[in-house]
DNA sequence: GCGTTGACAGACAGACCTGTCTACATAAGA
DNA sequence: TCTTATGTAGACAGGTCTGTCTGTCAACGC
């Protein structure tokens, strides 16, 4: 617990403020003076650790794509225990909707926020991020012995994207079920 | 062509100004004095059209909102003759994504670039937007014979939220394929 | 002719934002 | 003991943003 792993406490205090914040009001509404005064650190602290803004907002974006996938993927596992299949990705992500501070996908809003191009750091990690969840997914559909597992992939991110966009716009219960038909119409027409 | 319809032609350079940076850089990235600038216009005769920068987003909002429903739901009905059920949906969308200027739904960016909550005006003016485009699609539905023609476009919103948002992170030409797909076993589910 | 209206030009204030800088405290290791 | 790394506190510079203000000009209806 002493040099392999610093673990510093600012810098952990740091990133944590900034994926709250960063996450819960956006990228650019933000300032840097308020994670800096949330997170209680000294700004020259921050700057030790950041040298900029950008490092910050990337550093956020990798911690949040590999926390939310972690998180995904286990939930799809548990999931898929009581409904096997592709609809236990619609259970996975009611689980997430159901979160108090649910504000849809960080790298979503990450590009919406940038403009165009998207600030090409920022587009290359949520790329990224979606190409890790498609390649899971695909890998999952194999398991669930799908035939074409990445077009069943293909269509069945269709399907993910848009719960995640249409519960942040209209937080309507609904949302799962609807997924899950159609995840379940993905299957079938995979299967037979 | 005197008092019924001013027509001013400072307001109208001032808002198509903002329509074109609004969606392409976003609301936050984009500064009054640049609209300013860009639309050849006083900064008080842009203060006298709309007394704030949110007055502007919001006309610029309600002037999106009428003017992609227009477009969406004319395509719709071209498509419809070659491709006939829900999947001319997809066509209409694929239209759009050839935009050479796409970037998304403006209204998904405005609420992604909102904090929590959103802004109050804001969120509303989006929830309105993509209410008034399930109702139509459930119209639409109705009118290709579908039975229970609202729960197939709560479906179909699904899918319509995941091409837009998809195609704005991936640019991948197959989406409108993958979304043509879907909606056709949405449509098969909701015939036999 | 004259006043009103709408537009143009640009200075200005005040807030906020990023990033730099000085100064000092603490603790571990050479 | 002295150096180095890490931390706190807060002033500061330079930029950008929104919104206000002064002043000038042209067109049009009375």
């Amino acid at each position: 617990m002493t040099a392999a792993t610093p673990a510093l406490p600012a810098r952990q205090r740091i990133l944590d403020t900034a994926c709250r914040l960063f996450y819960g009001e956006g990228l650019r509404a933000t300032g840097i003076d308020r994670i800096i005064a949330e997170s209680g650190v000294a700004k020259m602290s921050f700057y030790r650790h950041f040298p900029s803004k950008n490092d910050l907002i990337l550093a956020f974006l990798q911690l949040r794509h590999e926390a939310w996938m972690a998180r995904f993927t286990a939930a799809v596992e548990t999931a898929s225990a009581t409904r096997p299949g592709l609809a236990a990705l619609a259970d996975a992500l009611g689980n997430w909707f159901s979160d108090a501070d649910y504000r849809g996908c960080a790298f979503i809003n990450a590009v919406a926020e940038s403009g165009v191009p998207a600030t090409p750091e920022v587009g290359a990690i949520a790329a990224g991020h979606k190409a890790e969840l498609r390649d899971w997914i695909a890998a999952y559909a194999g398991r669930c012995d799908l035939r074409e597992p990445h077009q069943a992939a293909d269509e069945a991110m269709l399907v993910v994207e848009g719960m995640i966009v249409r519960f942040q716009m209209t937080r309507d219960a609904a949302i799962p079920a609807h997924g899950r038909r159609l995840l379940e119409l993905i299957a079938a027409a995979h299967r037979g």
